[in-house]
DNA sequence: CTCGAATCATTCGAGCCGTGAATCATTATG
DNA sequence: CATAATGATTCACGGCTCGAATGATTCGAG
């Protein structure tokens, strides 16, 4: 591999397309995307959900609209990401006394519990996956994510 | 509520799953492959067509099947890749005289031409994508990328 | 107070992507 | 020469996501 190391990034020669940053996040991001459903993937969800149940942890009340904007989603995928996390019993849905067209989404004991395991998993993967990085590196690399991810309007977790 | 029972917590990570570097990668990579989609998509092609052109731009002759392999992809979705470049007139197929069961897909100069305005779209997209990170940050997150790349067993270019 | 417009959730049909099995041509094997 | 193996191709299927209708509820104007 090419050790970049005290050159100048980013060249606009030779590199072409596979040395932009653009296109090796995104096959990497791909490429951990895919870890990242089949890791969960015994624990019966699907990235999408693992990202409901997330937004649900840190905003105690949420309605689907709300939720849904902050997914980048549609309403309606919402309602059949909601409706398997009820299945499995991880969120209630109740209506807003206040307005009773809402459904809050809620989550249950049992799914800050799946959570959990979710997220342990998570970090298990997280390990291995970074395990060839130098802790100098993987804090550079969390940095630049950040970065880019404020950048690109990402929630900023 | 970060309660990770059994294993022990990870050093400095009370972040949870929006903390590691598998979601972060996997979120931002997905940002980015639609973006570069978004990019490449006024010049008639999809992320996988520029894919299998980069592919056949430093092996001059593969068969379907040696590029399936490389794409990580069944042969079968190599046959309608090349068959969308190939309405376009960005390559060729020539029986290979050796083997006359295999097709050798060949870059035509208009698909060299059509690379090459995708790598510039592509590098456009990157300088706007990177602009925030320092020549630092850019350099480190490159070279954390290579390795990682590396590591998940990517084309190493 | 009432009627019409707006909002939220839900359902349902449609489109796109990628896969896997079956098919045809060609080549290797014995 | 016959049979198995390989490459390319076609095609039908399933999964995922969106967008348009539907129903319920609330808001606002008079």
């Amino acid at each position: 591999m090419d050790e970049v190391k005290g050159g100048r990034p980013a060249s606009a020669e030779g590199a072409g397309i596979p040395g932009t940053v653009v296109f090796k996040l995104g096959t990497l991001g791909t490429v951990a995307a895919d870890r990242f459903a089949a890791a969960v993937e015994p624990l019966g969800v699907k990235p999408k959900h693992v990202g409901l149940m997330v937004a649900l942890a840190h905003a105690t009340s949420a309605s689907q609209q709300d939720l849904a904007a902050r997914l980048g989603v549609v309403p309606s995928l919402v309602v059949s990401l909601a409706d398997h996390l009820e299945r499995l019993g991880a969120v209630e849905r109740v209506r807003d006394p206040a307005d009773r067209r809402r459904q809050i989404l809620t989550l249950t004991d049992e799914g800050r519990e799946l959570l959990a395991r979710c997220t342990a998993t998570a970090q298990t993967l997280d390990r291995q996956f970074t395990a060839a990085l130098t802790p100098a590196q993987l804090t550079a690399l969390q940095q630049a994510l950040a970065v880019l991810a404020a950048e690109a309007g990402l929630p900023t977790e």
